[in-house]
DNA sequence: GTCTATATTCGGATAGAC
DNA sequence: GTCTATCCGAATATAGAC
């Protein structure tokens, strides 16, 4: 028999914790696929329950609101962002660097509209992130900080105009071409008047 | 006696359209300041009605729907923005234009961020514009267009990238400095910067 | 951890009298 | 055009048995 407490070795605590975040897994991937297919601000957790062979009322045992629901997705939607940047390899050229970082960024919100307008946008009545969410979308700030300074950018007004482009791109990616490359494809041309405007500035005030 | 057909001089039937359009224009009134209070999703048809002095049901004789009042209300936004934009008088110099046009615009973004939200996102579930909101959105496109060519803009992916340059500086603007002009203040030099990129592209290829 | 049952509130929309 | 009355369904959330 497992015992009720202490360390077994497999613990028997560890396989319920293993469980219990599987299920939970299973639960946001159900969500996500709701979303795709109402719209964000549309799941039901009737709806959702029912996804994943539960009773309603269950799904408190893994979520404490739908609030909380929403901000479970959204950190997981920063992970995929981070996965997905941590994954690609981006060179010793700093400039080629940012606009891969560009595109990729471009493209990542193509892949998925929904994800897009819950990490970007922030349209649910009531929701906002928890400190440990932010903390995963602030991880992913300071990358593309840490990828412009190396490229050249210096002041917090220029920092201020390359999010700015990011985003735009995205942006009208998502809102007029989803799932395409429209906006995609112009990232290189961006990055590349961008830093060019930054070596401007550069020797003009030297 | 008001006659109940035809023609009087001052025509019966005007005023009733008048009464009407003016009830209209407090119920829409009312449903943008619901929707800055309480989210624009979140906009309870009982609330709106309360608020004009109305029973909910009465609201079915102004509009057909919920979704027919969001569109009353994007159309009546991009009304808000031609307006705008059409009070401005931008010179004769079309660079400067441009510059000024593009800070308007994120300007007319940062002044309502509820509206932005309705205009340029699109995260009401099953809300599409109708055809007539869709001409007044495409007039206002019409008119950057025109100011972009005669800035020297010529071809679509140049386009493409003025159009993420706005919306981006317009996003930023709202997302992290709602109310304020932290991106207003960047318009100058990010048109600049375009326009300096789109020179340097028509020099090389001549 | 999962269930049944239910609380509670609210939603948009319709029928029909006045 | 406005109302009362109501439909019908949906929502999230909680209590308490098993």
């Amino acid at each position: 028999m497992t015992p009720m407490t202490a360390t077994a070795s497999p613990p028997a605590g560890d396989r319920r914790q293993e469980r219990r975040a599987a299920k939970r897994a299973a639960i946001l991937r159900e969500a996500w696929r709701l979303a795709h297919q109402d719209g964000l601000a549309a799941i039901s957790l009737r709806e959702l329950a029912d996804a994943v062979g539960l009773r309603q009322p269950s799904l408190y045992v893994y979520f404490d609101s739908k609030l909380a629901l929403y901000d479970a997705m959204f950190a997981d939607g920063y992970r995929q962002l981070l996965e997905f940047i941590g994954s690609r390899r981006y060179g010793a050229d700093p400039r080629r660097a940012l606009s891969r970082l560009v595109a990729d960024c471009v493209q990542f919100s193509s892949n998925d509209v929904v994800r897009h307008q819950l990490l970007f946008q922030r349209t649910i009545p009531g929701f906002e992130p928890s400190q440990e969410s932010m903390s995963l979308a602030g991880e992913f700030y300071t990358l593309g900080q840490g990828l412009a300074e190396a490229a050249g950018v210096r002041t917090p007004a220029q920092l201020d105009v390359f999010t700015a482009l990011v985003s735009g791109l995205a942006h009208q990616q998502v809102a007029n071409d989803p799932g395409g490359r429209r906006w995609v494809r112009r990232a290189d041309q961006v990055v590349e008047m961008f830093l060019a405007d930054v070596n401007r500035r550069r020797k003009s005030t030297k």
